[in-house]
DNA sequence: CGACACATTGACCAGACTCAAAGCTAGTGG
DNA sequence: CCACTAGCTTTGAGTCTGGTCAATGTGTCG
């Protein structure tokens, strides 16, 4: 019988998935029955390696995580934030061995839902199959416009674009406020998703706060001027694919 | 009834499936007989923009086509690179609205197959959905090592990474001869793909030439030095998921 | 034989990196 | 409750990878 805190899990999965399509009430009660295994992390504490063969998935739900590929010089480049609700090794349903690695970026708790048991609910409801295949299509736009940012903007567009997408993406999730959410991560770590060094970063977020578009102290963000950031990152929402929230 | 030129079409799938997994009988049957609508295009034409909503899918006959994005500024970001078999825009099945542009590269030949006989198939075939659902899994990894490239690698890097990448991509499509392979695109081209500039790539082919890894002229590939490649690309062919190929 | 696109070269520039040092701040243990 | 520490942020100085601009080859196609 399920836990207290199995349920609270589920229900993040269940409130990402409603974020985006309707669910039908069989289809919302059987992801709500999958089998999780509740995990609390330490902050860097890895999930899953580089090379790995899992047979279950992780879903975030509380905290956040990341996905990054460490070079052979122990660079870091990280693919993509997650917050509650997401399943960032949602790929590994279908493939095989991991190509990148899995880490809590902050204290987290995570449930793990075998593999086995996501790919009966799958089988049985094609709906929840084509909504699964969605969110590894959304996350895949997502890394389209991070390439496009490291290949074509500069290091200060590139920074406020990903502001507004992680702004965007927390008011998805719930935990955001207006125009204002925590960003837990260091200057160090967006410096690893955006292909800068950190003391890059420490001057572009000084700029951005000289330019009053944003206030970013002890990990609250603040975002000043929205329609000012939007129209300097070149940031249209729509790579997001969140048809059914407001968006702004 | 499916005439010679649509079946040709429909087993450059068939092709590139049974790379990667190993099909039924009646799967493969399904596949081979989908409606498709055969059509030559110019080279630079574009197949989809960007907004579109298309209602069908593109599977690449012969020829070489692209995903890009392009900026307020005119630039533009390849996103990726497409031969025989690909079907570049099968998100479109399950995201409806695209976020980016699919063009052909050079002449092309390519068959447009209807997300309804797509779904349909899916439904009737649960093991042809999860291959499908791979593909664009498989691209998804391949963004990721493209971001990694260009975060983290430099230019040098990453242009031998690029070379690795598409030489093992023909080869597994049937296009390649030993460390041989004809790639049609321009050095603007490389440029937009690994977000350098014309003017370096040009600089850092010729240091390539000038090391003995490659010869290229006159849009042939020769690797001279394939182990050498490798490991200045540092290039782990793990990412492409070909699991049924030999790789090297 | 043009015309045009592509490749190559040179000169110069700038955005971003590196290295190193100095402030901060939050968490820890006494 | 405070001092200490480790990690993070900030600053400065100097460097370099890769960009820009512009001109000149080169090749291909009608």
């Amino acid at each position: 019988m399920p836990s207290a805190s199995n349920s609270h899990a589920l229900s993040m999965l269940l409130q990402k998935l409603q974020g985006i399509a309707s669910l039908a009430d069989a289809e919302r009660r059987a992801i709500q029955s999958l089998p999780v295994h509740v995990q609390a992390l330490q902050a860097d504490q890895d999930i899953g390696r580089d090379g790995d063969m899992p047979n279950q998935c992780c879903l975030v739900v509380e905290g956040w995580a990341v996905r990054y590929k460490i070079l052979g010089d122990g660079q870091r480049q990280i693919l993509s934030f997650h917050v509650s609700g997401d399943i960032p090794d949602l790929h590994s349903l279908h493939i095989p061995v991991m190509d990148h690695s899995l880490g809590a970026l902050t204290k987290a708790t995570v449930a793990f839902i075998p593999h086995d048991s996501l790919r009966d609910v799958i089988q049985r409801f094609p709906g929840l199959a084509a909504l699964f295949w969605r969110l590894t299509l959304m996350d895949a736009a997502v890394s389209h416009e991070w390439m496009t940012g490291m290949g074509r903007r500069s290091a200060y567009e590139r920074l406020t674009h990903l502001l507004c997408e992680l702004y965007l993406k927390l008011r998805a999730a719930g935990l955001a406020d207006e125009h204002r959410c925590h960003l837990p991560m260091t200057q160090g770590d967006l410096a690893d998703a955006t292909g800068l060094s950190n003391v890059h970063v420490n001057r572009v977020l000084q700029a951005m706060r000289a330019n009053g578009l944003i206030t970013l102290r002890g990990h609250t963000l603040v975002i000043e001027k929205w329609d000012e950031l939007v129209i300097v990152a070149e940031f249209n929402p729509l790579y997001l694919h969140q048809e059914r929230r407001a968006v702004g």
